[in-house]
DNA sequence: GGCAATTAGATTGCGCGCAATAGAATTTTG
DNA sequence: CAAAATTCTATTGCGCGCAATCTAATTGCC
């Protein structure tokens, strides 16, 4: 027999065991979840968290809603633009400086708000988690988050 | 001024408050953190996971593999020949039920096993976790997961 | 045996997510 | 004030993730 190097118990952990293969499954099972709420909305679900960001702050730059979500414009600029086409945001170059682009609500993007509240409600309904249970989790995951940001290259 | 729908609060629940973004945040901030570590070993995170299932078991169908995942063949099919292609995996045709591919690792794949173990480690680390914090919200995770998952139509 | 239903996998199309790059505008610096 | 560095957005390319569709193989049913 050859050595291996695996000997005395040395393998890659266990699928199941591992945490990050568990926050994995939870935001594939979130998405999933919210697939069917966001559809009458004509929304995806990161299409949907831009969405928040306007409704809770109006004209925002790229870069100011990049920075609330953890995305770069690889990613919002074609996102932004889907939801320009569905009429929801106008994209305008600032008039103070042309190299921000001020994301607005229409008024149509204005009124998807109120069918919003109900996602939010039948999202908190399927999850089954009392509001104290709900707290924990989000504030550890969120502090897990954190540590792994803070390890990041920047 | 005509009526607003939102009037006495009736808003979308602040990004902030919101579990399922803690939990988007989190898979993002993971597989940020994987990538310097898998980049050596020439592997995505979701290719990652795929090792793992082979090298918990060889030679299981796509399928097998599909299910403990998550993962449907739309997914797995290209990813599964990107492997093939990097000589880890090889795909065959199962003799008795010609349905089936079955997937072996190469001896090369085989190998990258010992250091996948390092990857493991440098994960555990980055996260910061007692051993009782990981396994309590992994545990907590996948309740939520499973949850979810209940109410899916199938 | 023979036809319908089922199962496995591949393919197509679309929307992220992100690295890398480019280009324009602005700020900093000498 | 001019050159250099920085900031902001867009674009390209690649790899998921998944719905929908397709083909081939197998199983069920009569």
């Amino acid at each position: 027999m050859t050595k291996k190097k695996q000997s005395r118990g040395e393998a890659p952990a266990r699928l199941e065991t591992q945490l990050c293969f568990a926050i994995y499954g939870a935001a594939h099972a979130l998405t999933r979840t919210y697939k069917p709420l966001l559809e009458p909305l004509g929304l995806t679900y990161p299409q949907y968290l831009v969405m928040l960001v306007l409704w809770e702050e109006d004209d925002q730059s790229v870069r100011a809603i990049g920075d609330r979500l953890g995305l770069d414009s690889g990613t919002l600029s074609p996102l932004l633009k889907r939801l320009e086409q569905g009429g929801l945001v106008s994209r305008k170059r600032d008039s103070q400086d042309e190299r921000l682009v001020r994301i607005s609500l229409t008024q149509k993007g204005q009124d998807l708000a109120s069918q919003a509240i109900d996602v939010t409600r039948a999202i908190a309904e399927a999850t089954q988690c009392s509001l104290e249970e709900m707290e924990g989790l989000r504030d550890r995951v969120r502090a897990l988050t954190g540590r792994l940001q803070e390890q990041q290259p920047t």
